[in-house]
DNA sequence: AGGAGATTAGATGCAGTCGA
DNA sequence: TCGACTGCATCTAATCTCCT
């Protein structure tokens, strides 16, 4: 019997539920094996809930909303990319999910399409994940977001019930939680529901720590180590490196198990080599490799990364972000396809700078020609390179305070606009309430308006209006006062008779 | 200390197996 | 069905050991 076929052996031997946590485990010596094969604690309830309270505290529900806003953002696009048909490797635009960078590890390493389906997955659970746990996904989709164009689903469907049992596990302070990726999966057709664990949710929808991956990348790869080794990448980027790593952290990382790859040298041919070299030919990002040695024994790696130089991803990777793209088409007119166009043909650096310049000559010093064309204006702005459009430090300054200013104007308008809004509400809540009055009056028997006159007339409501006119009770009633009638509103409102 | 020979990490080619 | 994965055999060269 090969190795494989004992893998496969083991995951379906592994009791999905069993092993839920493990309190005490030191993180850094338990084995793989180990945590899977020893009975451990069961989370209980109040652990469960002690971990979902912390998840959950208010500070994070702003992080939470600017995640699922950017989540939607990359999601609707992916929609719209799909319907037009453009295959997901091949799209310009670049469509980027928010990543926990918090060390997960799978019990039983996932195969290639399940990487691909895992990040999927969270990606279109990603705009609703604080307030949901179970999505649904057409398999359509599903399979153009992960490049899979095999016309049946067997496949597809087989990993992800595979997935299912997958158990991975998280650290947590001095915590191993353990749970599966999926819990629960119904295929209806060809649409696919899935139930993402509660914690898992709150973990991926405000991690501490995060990096982004392109969806556009996770559908390209062909090994699944070429793909590890780009999260990995990625998640380091801001640093330029991976800074060294044991060799069993590198294969953990890259989902080789204990028993593959026992020798160096395999490791490197198989794993390292191949993967560095996909990156180098398909990857927006590209790294080289440093052995760190103890004797003649490799024992740690160091990855440092590079930009790709063989990508032509590295311009269309950058993308206008929204307050630019409102200017552009707010500010000069561009139509979303001309602005595709600029976006697609020149570097981002180059148009945020001459929109700048355009902004500060055309906008706000109002130059006395009005623009007639602002796309070939903005075109032939982009083109230039006389190094006719720059501006001193002194214009940048004022063209940033100039954009606080209008940003503040703005707010304020909305602010107005909002006060505005709720007045006229309130007034026509208060139109309203009066004529529920009147109309109540007036059907009311002559006997009974007196009876509620007197009561008003004694009552918290109608106290100020008595003193201020010097009325007792008995007077002639008098809805129509202007004094009377809001407190008269209010108290019938109290009584509940309107 | 230094060199010959032994040992072993690492590289490579080839072939069988299995996953996509 | 094709190509990726994996194991085996073998080669190369770095490093170690032991002896003089």
């Amino acid at each position: 019997m090969g190795v494989r076929n004992r893998k496969i052996e083991n995951q379906l031997l592994v009791p999905v539920a069993v092993a839920r946590l493990a309190p005490s485990y030191p993180a850094t010596t338990a084995s793989i094996a180990e945590l899977g094969s020893d009975a451990v604690e069961v989370l209980t309830e109040e652990d469960e809930a002690a971990l979902l309270e912390r998840l959950s505290s208010t500070d994070m529900a702003r992080l939470y909303l600017s995640n699922e806003s950017e989540g939607k953002r990359n999601y609707q696009q992916s929609l719209d990319l799909f319907r037009e048909g453009v295959p997901v490797t091949q799209v310009k635009e670049e469509l980027l999910l928010k990543k926990v960078s918090q060390r997960v590890r799978f019990i039983n390493p996932l195969k290639l399409l399940q990487s691909k389906l895992h990040n999927a997955l969270i990606f279109v659970a990603r705009p609703t994940m604080s307030t949901q746990q179970v999505f649904s996904v057409s398999l359509d989709y599903l399979s153009w977001l992960v490049d899979h164009n095999v016309n049946d689903y067997a496949y597809l469907k087989a990993s992800l019930s595979e997935m299912q049992q997958a158990l991975m596990q998280i650290p947590d302070g001095n915590r191993w939680f353990s749970t599966q990726m999926i819990q629960d999966v119904l295929i209806e057709g060809t649409t696919l529901h899935y139930k993402i664990p509660a914690f898992l949710c709150r973990l991926y929808a405000a991690p501490d720590r995060y990096h982004h991956v392109s969806m556009r990348m996770n559908a390209r790869f062909k090994s699944k180590y070429t793909l590890n080794l780009y999260e990995l990448l990625r998640e380091n980027l801001w640093r330029g490196e991976t800074g060294y790593m044991t060799l069993d952290e590198f294969r953990e990382r890259m989902g080789v198990g204990p028993e593959e790859y026992t020798e160096f040298k395999r490791l490197s041919m198989r794993v390292i080599q191949p993967a560095l070299v996909e990156l180098e030919s398909l990857g927006d990002i590209f790294a080289s490799v440093r052995y760190g040695r103890e004797k003649r024994f490799v024992t740690s790696l160091n990855f440092v990364i590079v930009q790709n130089p063989n990508s032509k991803l590295l311009s269309e990777s950058a993308y206008l972000d929204p307050g630019r793209y409102k200017e552009l088409r707010e500010e000069f007119g561009l139509n979303q396809k001309q602005i595709k166009e600029i976006a697609e043909a020149f570097p981002i650096e180059r148009i945020e700078a001459i929109s700048d310049v355009l902004l500060y000559r055309y906008v706000l010093n109002k130059q006395k020609n009005p623009v007639k064309n602002w796309f070939s204006l903005f075109r032939s702005a982009l083109r230039d390179e006389e190094d006719r459009y720059l501006l001193t430090n002194s214009e940048k300054a004022e063209l940033s305070l100039f954009r606080e200013k209008r940003q503040q104007a703005a707010l304020l308008e909305d602010n107005q606009r909002r006060e505005r809004e709720l007045e006229r509400r309130r007034t026509a809540a208060r139109k309203h309430q009066s004529n529920r009055m009147d109309d109540y009056w007036v059907q009311l028997p002559e006997g009974s308006r007196q009876e509620l006159w007197d009561g008003f007339l004694s009552s918290p409501e109608g106290k100020h209006f008595r003193q201020a006119r010097k009325l007792s009770p008995g007077s002639r009633p008098d809805v129509t006062h202007p004094l009377a009638r809001a407190s008269f509103a209010d108290y019938l409102n109290r009584l509940q008779v309107i």
